[in-house]
RNA sequence: GGAGAGGUGGCAGAGUGGUCGAAUGUACCUGACUCGAAAUCAGGCGUAGGUGCAAGCCUACCGUGGGUUCGAAUCCCACCCUCUCCGCCA
């Protein structure tokens, strides 16, 4: 959620920036509702006022025994006309809080400005691309011999699930594993595990709710309120502090959880639907830092090198892209997208998305800390895959294999395999 | 699934229709006393919003949302959550 307060005061700089994405912000409609609202707000507050000392002189009055009738024909009119204050306040205040809510956030002014993904900016690349003197497979050929089933997962659930059996589903552990051991024992990370469905609230807190409804799926009860299944592990590990004053030297907080993540992919129809590169689940080892807002560009950087350390440990090529102002997701103020080579796609696809919420999220989840001054101050928040554990198998079947179809093993998997150096 | 209890300030805990934004204790901050500390004493100490140059004034908030009333922490309804006992269960 952006700051009303900036809304009030920069209006054209906040509308000027938003264009930079692509969204358009309706400043007459937030200036008139403002305007209103000061009036309405005013006036509902004088009601409220007058009724609350007439209220107490019918108190004083009643309890020494005089005649409270005069004092209540006063007021008669009084009711009727705070009513109708307040639930038009009520109205209006709905009507902002709905067109804050919508609107994503800031891009930071580093954040180069372009329309899509074909103006994102490349900042690095990572590792050469191996050239192979056979003719490649890609993921699902290789994998269908090791236990990479579709079918079945098709079978179990319907389009865009996968089942994993022997070979392939130990690899999907292992590397699930290393994310993690290498992100809490040498990245500084508190390994954390949560619940994979969680309540409109927290959806909310991050930014899914309640704009992006349709991406979820929701798990609807009839005598309980709905639940949603988590897209992403930030969405439960965010909200740790959600309605929470932390402590200045609590920060920064860094958590990592592998979990299960689940997509509707609504509006996706027809994209990557060979592979188990877009699917309704996948696994994802994700990473979450809540700051205090002077560092938070500093913790991008860290963090996305956090993720780029598991693709250089398993020796896969990649490229950091910095994501243009068009491009980036809602609630972010600057991404970085890690790609990783596919040799059968012949191209760098996403593996890892790392950003910096600002206060975006915990202005929204009134997360905050007790500042150097004693007031209570918005967190900021981050987070990112490392990494996405289902492309990362894909990544490593594709870049590993071998002209027999077996898989190399990388390195640093293999303790994690029994030392195992090839999947065949 | 059945039965019951309960959600009040950082924490504990009073308050069951009227000068209650809320007693009291505790924690915390400031000052006094002290060589210093402890103890003691005095004062301060919630959040959000409106308005004002400012001092200040005003409004809202006692789990959440509705309702009754001139007036609600207090009464009514719904929901959320926590705890206890029984049953079932990985």
């Amino acid at each position: 959620m952006l700051d009303i307060n900036q809304l009030r005061n920069e209006l054209d700089l906040v509308v000027e920036r938003l264009a930079t994405r692509g969204y358009t912000f309706n400043a007459a409609e937030f200036a008139a509702l403002e305007a209103e609202r000061k009036t309405l707000q005013t006036s509902t507050q004088d009601l409220q006022a007058k009724r609350n000392s007439v209220s107490k002189q019918i108190g004083i009055a009643k309890s020494k025994g005089e005649d409270v009738a005069p004092i209540l024909a006063e007021v008669e009119n009084l009711k009727g006309e705070l009513g109708a204050a307040e639930t038009a306040l009520a109205t209006l205040q709905d009507k902002l809080n709905t067109l804050l809510m919508g609107a994503p956030n800031l891009p930071d002014a580093s954040v180069p400005v372009g329309k899509d993904e074909a103006e994102n900016v490349e900042v690095l690349r990572w590792g050469t691309p191996r050239s192979f003197d056979f003719a490649v497979k890609d993921h699902v050929d290789l994998g269908a011999p090791l236990g990479l089933d579709f079918e079945t997962g098709t079978k179990l659930s319907g389009s865009r699930f996968s089942a994993l059996r022997g070979p392939i589903a130990r690899l999907h552990r292992a590397l699930a594993q290393f994310m993690l051991n290498t992100h809490t024992n040498e990245h500084g990370y508190e390994e954390v595990y949560t619940p994979y469905l969680v309540n409109a609230a927290s959806m909310t807190g991050t930014g899914q709710l309640p704009k992006f409804e349709e991406d979820l799926f929701k798990v609807s009860r009839p005598d309980a309120e709905p639940l949603y299944l988590i897209p992403t592990a930030e969405v439960p590990v965010t909200n740790f502090v959600r309605d929470e004053i932390l402590k200045a030297e609590q920060l920064p907080l860094k958590f990592a959880a592998h979990t299960p993540c689940f997509r509707s992919e609504a509006g996706s129809y027809g994209r990557d639907v060979r592979g188990m590169i877009r699917q309704h689940q996948f696994d994802k080892v994700e990473m979450v830092q809540i700051v205090h807002p002077e560092t938070s560009f500093a913790a991008l950087e860290e963090l996305t090198g956090h993720a780029e350390r598991i693709l250089q440990l398993l020796e896969l090529p990649y490229r950091k892209m910095a994501l243009c102002t068009g491009d980036m997701g809602f609630g972010s103020t600057k991404t970085y997208d890690l790609e990783v080579w596919l040799p059968a796609q012949n191209t760098y696809r996403e593996i890892s998305s790392c950003s910096n919420m600002g206060a975006f999220q915990a202005r929204r989840m009134q997360a905050r800390f007790k500042n150097e001054a004693g007031k209570n101050e918005l967190v900021h928040t981050l987070n990112g895959s490392g990494l996405a554990v289902g492309r990362t198998l894909v990544a490593v079947l594709e870049n590993y294999q071998n002209v027999d179809g077996s898989i190399t093993v990388p390195t640093v998997l293999r303790s994690y395999l029994g030392g195992l150096e090839q999947l065949v």
